[in-house]
DNA sequence: CATAGTGTATTACGATAGTAATACACGTTG
DNA sequence: CAACGTGTATTACTATCGTAATACACTATG
């Protein structure tokens, strides 16, 4: 097997924007290995003829990760798995992490948890992706 | 000094909406101390003028911490801050922490960073909280 | 060099979110 | 019990967001 389909599924009314999900869906196949670096993402009316949803929203969802450095365009050809090339140090990814920890540890100490009880959380999550 | 008068201050165009910037101000008001379980907030009207902001914009933001929760309608006086009553389990708080955390770790490994340097961005956080 | 395959710019439209103006219901207070 | 203080329901207006239909620019390929 050539490695399938590549199954993408979204739910159309979730209350998630459907560009999002893409988003989301495509970077868990990268997190998985699934997908590799060079390797070629399903063309935008393919991948919207299967999600019978509108080339511009896969567009949309393509065009954001390309933003964010996850993929890179290949003119005439389609939309391939960038490279990783983190530049940045360490301590300006985790400065770029911060925001959005602010809320689990606000939300965290509002339910009244403790220090140990909100890292187990964090440390239990981490634990499951790398298994 | 009678606590003085709990400054409010927002930020009106800063994406963030008035109302979501009234919450956090007040929840960080209540975080850190400076508004204890019983006292009363400021009046909408009031709160209203002082950020130049319809008293609707102030009434939502209140509506929505006393769904959360957070504050309590004492009719015809006002809103106060609610008597602290965490009745769930650890586990069930932590399962409500559990969907904010994803993100975190999502955008860690994502970010290339390790399991430590993930958790020590938390840590930082809560220390930086208690202090 | 024609064809069929890429992704995208433009435009439009419906739904939703944020804010506001106003009128209301209720409770305190003297 | 009257006046004033709470917060809120209703309504409306505006901006933005998410999605889609269409036409376009570019490139691989045979």
């Amino acid at each position: 097997m050539t490695s399938g389909p590549l199954s993408f599924q979204i739910h159309p009314s979730s209350g998630v924007p459907i560009y999002r999900q893409i988003m989301d869906q495509a970077q868990a196949l990268i997190a998985s290995g699934r997908l590799k670096p060079g390797d070629l993402l399903p063309s935008v009316r393919q991948l919207a003829v299967e999600l019978e949803v509108n080339m511009m929203t896969v567009s949309k969802a393509y065009a954001r990760l390309e933003a964010d450095g996850v993929l890179e365009r290949d003119r005439g050809t389609g939309m391939r798995v960038r490279e990783q090339t983190i530049t940045a140090r360490v301590a300006d990814r985790q400065r770029e992490l911060r925001e959005l920890a602010e809320h689990v540890v606000t939300r965290g100490l509002q339910l009244g948890l403790t220090d140990e009880q909100i890292l187990a959380v964090v440390k239990t999550l981490l634990k499951d992706r790398r298994a």
